[in-house]
DNA sequence: GTATCAGAGTTGTCTAGTCCATTTGCATCG
DNA sequence: CGATGCAAATGGACTAGACAACTCTGATAC
């Protein structure tokens, strides 16, 4: 009978070998600096190249490595830091210095799933809209964002988006509702193929999802939101204050 | 000359369609649910092994599927909601209901690297400890924390951590110092061999990581801390209000 | 009955290779 | 000189398979 001594610990996978031996290299190069190719790191390294993509493919997802296709491989920026609070996205992006912008991707009435209509507070299958645009800032593409709000609620909701671009703006002057309260969901998922088209990234990378489910003043349910943001880009940032 | 057109539109890799394949299966499932193997998808939906293993990761990634080697595969349970706010962990984790308890991992005094330095507004090179432990809710691994703290200011600390498990309670009671204020940031980032040990789950897997700069009344940095949480199993949830 | 063990079945890791899409630089042509 | 086109180099997607580590079940031994 063999007796398993440490059992529990779990070696190394050699595609981490690959990738530690590469976070050594980036600390040593400045931004935009071009690492060696991965058929170069495959003999270098004596493994295979699909070890060494998953290196890569790791490093890409932190931030830390950025792929060209048909170009290589090079040292990422760092990321870039995004404030969270109860303010639109165009004052949040003034806030940190960019020129924000919004495309308007779809806006189309449908009926209400039994997830939205529960965050809502309207019958499932009920009417909602569902308003996806894209934000930019400095004209860069920066997430995908999805609304939905009641139908009955605010209608003609979409002819006014197509005007004017602030949804909180809508709000305020066509059906002087303002949210006061939110809470706001921070997960981690991966790209669709078209978040991906849309942010100029891949499939299956890592984002940072940010729900937001805000109120008006009586507690009414005004909005649920989602927005996709390349994880391998932002960092979220929230102040907070001992006495809440 | 062959005109272009729709360059742009990126076709559907063949593993998303894997990917999708199976989100309609897991909605039709019970959490607990075994799925089809991994051979078995290979020959139903025509493909290989490796390219029904990148649907399968993200996935479990995503925290929709449950992989248990020797076992099978299954839909995971839902994720876990963790309030952010400034209170201690333990204060935390009871008001979401689950009793937490704290493993002390390490606890050493070493030099503070420039970043490190820079956080606590003390010089790079000067002592700091370095303070890393296992939270647990309900006996359950929870996150991987590593708080640094400049020993000039704390003297003696981690002795005082090694009786005391809360070191919000030492700081309050043998340093007299409170944080007030902290600016937190979340990020998503791979899980190293340790934390994928100490969290049971794989190496790479995506984890939320928070980190948290704590600042007393004066507006004198505390501590520097982060605390790297499974991507797969929680969300985070912060409560905003309009006046900031 | 109970414990043990072997084997089948599962996921985990890694390899070596093919073919495609895109970029880039160079040679060629006008 | 400029534009064009070609070829090399790069990353992107996928395949088929080997072997390892682990789990579970059923047959067997006691």
């Amino acid at each position: 009978m063999v007796l398993d001594v440490n059992r529990q610990a779990p070696r190394e996978p050699k595609y981490y070998q690959v990738k530690r031996h590469l976070l050594q290299l980036i600390d040593t190069l400045p931004p935009g600096s071009l690492v060696p190719t991965e058929r170069v790191l495959t003999v270098e390294l004596g493994t295979s190249r699909t070890t060494v993509r998953q290196a890569l493919s790791e490093l890409v997802g932190e931030g830390r490595l950025v792929r060209r296709q048909g170009s290589g491989t090079y040292v990422a920026e760092p990321k870039i830091a995004w404030l969270l609070h109860m303010t639109s996205f165009t004052e949040q992006a003034a806030a940190a210095g960019y020129s924000a912008s919004t495309q308007l991707l779809d806006a189309v009435r449908e009926r209400a799933s039994d997830d939205i209509a529960a965050r809502l507070a309207i019958k499932p299958g009920a009417a909602v809209y569902c308003i996806e645009r894209l934000r930019l800032a400095d004209g860069t593409p920066m997430a995908v964002e999805t609304s939905y709000l009641s139908a009955a609620r605010f209608p003609g909701l979409i002819g006014h988006v197509r005007k004017t671009s602030s949804l909180y703006q809508v709000l305020a002057d066509v059906y002087d509702t303002k949210p006061v309260n939110a809470d706001e969901t921070i997960e981690t998922a991966a790209a669709s193929p078209r978040e991906a088209e849309l942010l100029n990234t891949d499939t299956g990378s890592p984002m940072l999802v940010l729900g937001r489910h805000s109120f008006d003043a009586e507690g009414e349910p005004i909005e649920w939101v989602h927005s996709w943001y390349r994880g391998d880009r932002y960092v979220f940032v929230a102040k907070l204050a001992a006495g809440h």
